[in-house]
RNA sequence: GGCGACAUCGCCAAGUGGUAAGGCCGCAGCCUGCAAAGCUGCUAUCCCCAGUUCGAAUCUGGGUGUCGCCUCCA
């Protein structure tokens, strides 16, 4: 496995701490909101990993949290009045309940922030007693980064601080610009606080990661874990500042290997919040099926950025529709082995830092030789059922192709609108058998008007949804 | 102002020194009553300039363009 370290800056050999663990923590959404595309990227990209790493018989162990307690949230249990938990209870359901629909695997474990304050706070102590962290008048807690000489090692983005612009705000209480809190301090009557040895308040962003990372991984003396994910946006100040903050609480550097996930455009500018172009999973989930979705969003390299289009999505559904007409013409059979040559040349691009583009190319080969040797032997059982386990095993590897085919093809078509297509086909096959191809040719007509297009086969005639 | 990424066929997208994967679209053909599906064939020298090299889309330098981080953000 090769994994590009996008703090190093390039592709490396996969070694983990322990021979054949993997240890991940991803950072996970704050939960005041639903999800959006970006989410689902990142989540889809980890998930190939995890996915990849699990084939190459990695024994994996993947983290991913659960902000729940944050400005954006608590300003959400004031403007509705609902309680903090019912927010985020809500929120977390939505998300999971999102991600399932992309066919994302559960996460081992799904930490949230509120169930970590105590390790947050013994970190933050540990910080506090090394001097490095301070308190401030008001409460809060600042992290020190001219103690850390290799603050800016992560995100290689620490200029003077002369020529630095940067739109951090200005507070007097900071020793240095890029200090950043640790712990607010509670404000005010209606703000959500916890009672700490240093102050009664709540966590800063980036404590919980690295809190959660020592409390759920034993690492080693070098790192506390193999693979610390994220989108591309985290790399500064979030990823940073974890870093900082893990190096000077337990001495060592907090992840070997890093991994950034691309942005999802839309029309060619970052998808975000203040520029309320935000795209939710569950209004694209309305018109895509979560596998076609699913599809499309892996269908770009994850380092790369998405431009997100409805164009390039319906060619990626037709990608997907080949793959299950190849399969409707080899059930019911029963699979036997995936092609060894197939499986491997997936693999290997898998491998190499996730190379999906490489491995859907090989993905249309296989479909396109299952094809032409349908075409001239079209009873081929041993092709059938090596055709049939080569799908199962992407659908274990890159989580699509699992559907029964037939079905497939009939996402969101009702009952009463099937057995009436149905019946227009068997009147279209008697006209056909009468030879009466004009009016063959006009209930075919009806049945497109209905967006739906016909084959006829050997096997009689099959119908999709267009 | 600081830091960084990217630029490959009409569109999406691989390729990290040895002479351009794959998909969509398009065209031609086979098959079909006609279609659809499937199959076969055809379609690029890689933003510009200079350099390194026997050889560069791939390395170096200089341009141009697009996007991002430095503020909550996946």
């Amino acid at each position: 496995m090769y994994i590009y370290d996008s703090v190093k800056k390039k592709k490396l050999p996969f070694e983990p701490i322990v021979p054949r663990k993997a240890s991940i923590y991803v950072c996970g959404p704050t939960v005041y909101d639903d999800a959006h595309l970006g989410h689902a990227r990142s989540s889809l990209s980890f998930d190939l990993l995890v996915r990849t790493l699990k084939a190459l018989r990695y024994d994996v162990t993947m983290v991913k949290n659960f902000t729940d307690i944050d400005d954006k949230i608590i300003k959400k249990v004031q403007e509705t009045g609902q309680s903090l938990e019912e927010i985020t209870t809500h929120y977390i359901e939505r998300y999971l309940e999102d991600m399932r629909a992309l066919g994302v695997q559960e996460n081992d474990i799904e930490p949230k922030a509120t169930e970590s304050l105590e390790a947050m706070e013994s970190m933050i102590q540990n910080l506090i007693d090394k001097d490095i962290a301070y308190v401030v008048n008001s409460g809060d807690v600042y992290f020190d980064t001219s103690k850390d000489t290799n603050y800016g090692s992560i995100s290689h983005q620490v200029g003077s601080d002369e020529n630095n612009q940067s739109r951090v705000e200005h507070n007097s209480q900071k020793r240095n610009p890029k200090d950043f809190a640790l712990w607010k301090a509670c404000n005010g009557d209606d703000d959500i606080c916890f009672d700490t040895a240093f102050s009664r308040g709540r966590p800063g962003w980036h404590i919980e990661c690295s809190a959660m990372i020592e409390k759920h991984f034993e690492g080693s003396d070098e790192y506390s874990i193999d693979i610390h994910g994220g989108g591309a946006d985290l790399l500064f100040p979030h990823h940073e500042n974890e870093a900082s903050q893990s190096r000077c609480a337990t001495g060592h550097e907090l992840a070997k290997y890093w991994m950034h996930n691309g942005f999802v455009n839309i029309n060619g500018e970052k998808m975000s919040k203040s520029l309320g172009n935000s795209f939710f999973v569950k209004d694209a989930l309305k018109v895509y099926d979560g596998e076609v979705l699913r599809n499309y969003l892996i269908s770009v390299h994850y380092r790369n950025d998405f431009n997100f289009n409805e164009e390039d999505l319906l060619n990626s559904k037709k990608r997907l529709d080949k793959l299950y007409r190849v399969k409707k013409r080899i059930v019911p059979t029963k699979a036997s082995k995936p092609n060894k040559k197939f499986q491997k040349s997936v693999m290997e691009a898998m491998s190499d830092d996730l190379n999906i583009s490489v491995a859907l190319a090989l993905v249309e080969e296989m479909i396109s030789d299952a094809n032409d040797k349908l075409d001239s032997n079209p009873k081929d059982k041993g092709l059938k059922k090596e055709t049939l386990a080569n799908i199962e095993f992407l659908d274990e590897l890159l989580g699509f192709g699992g559907k029964e085919p037939f079905s497939y093809f009939q996402i969101g078509i009702d009952e009463e609108t099937k057995s009436k297509i149905e019946s227009l086909i068997e009147q279209r096959s008697e006209a056909k058998k009468a030879k009466d191809y004009q009016k063959s040719d006009t209930i075919r007509d009806e049945i497109t008007a209905m967006g739906i297009s016909l084959m006829d086969t050997s096997d009689g005639t099959l119908w999709e949804k267009i």
